[in-house]
DNA sequence: GGTGTATACCTTGCAATACAAGATATCGAA
DNA sequence: TTCGATATCTTGTATTGCAAGGTATACACC
């Protein structure tokens, strides 16, 4: 317990989903976009088991494009269920991250 | 992913800690504390090996107390290993939050 | 042509942890 | 003595982030 692995659990997949809505993205790309948001830097064996995961759950969808060097990109966009399923994760992320803030709060911070 | 059990994972024994600290607790105690704070209410399942494996670490110290109705209950309090962990919970807390914040914010809400 | 480097994707196996289900024990009240 | 509430613990399962390793494409350079 020393570093943020466990508690990205369950949090990772809606945010790969709040990023692919802004915009169809291909894996490779998405790696960096989290780290401008602040996470630090994902292992490629995070990310794309987890897109193949959400393509098979068919939250997303994708097409394959040449990429200007290297192989082919996979690009991912959001489907309708995805949709549903990004706006199920936020409400559960407003209900823990109240809750936790709630904890920590208490405790005179 | 259809309830908040992965997204709880690396977060409980941090928000377990805060409470410990606040004052001593025991294990029975804890859940409803929980539950007051927003939490879902939680088993017995989850709470328990997790006040042990704390102990294990030498995060929490035990004592046992006579109960007014039913078996002793084990109280915890918070050792100085402990609110250092708490420490470190919390400051692991805030990145991941602000990180998540940073990309649900930035799809317009 | 060949070699190296950056790009881009995937697979396998491991470790951590929340949780359901079930077992056990104590005490007071009916 | 039987029941319910209190109180704790154990076992086994499912999910998931991640490290490590593998494959393939395109371009630049010699």
């Amino acid at each position: 317990m020393a570093d943020t692995t466990q508690m990205l659990k369950g949090i990772l997949d809606g945010c790969l989903l709040a990023i692919i809505k802004e915009g169809e993205i291909y894996g490779y790309e998405l790696a960096a976009k989290l780290e401008s948001y602040g996470f630090h830097s994902f292992s490629e064996g995070t990310i794309y088991p987890l897109l193949l995961r959400m393509q098979k759950e068919g939250l997303v969808s994708t097409t394959l494009r040449k990429s200007t060097a290297g192989p082919k990109r996979k690009y991912y966009s959001l489907t309708e269920k995805g949709e549903q399923e990004l706006g199920q994760f936020i409400t559960r992320w407003e209900q823990v991250s109240s809750s936790v803030n709630n904890v920590l709060d208490k405790r005179g911070k």
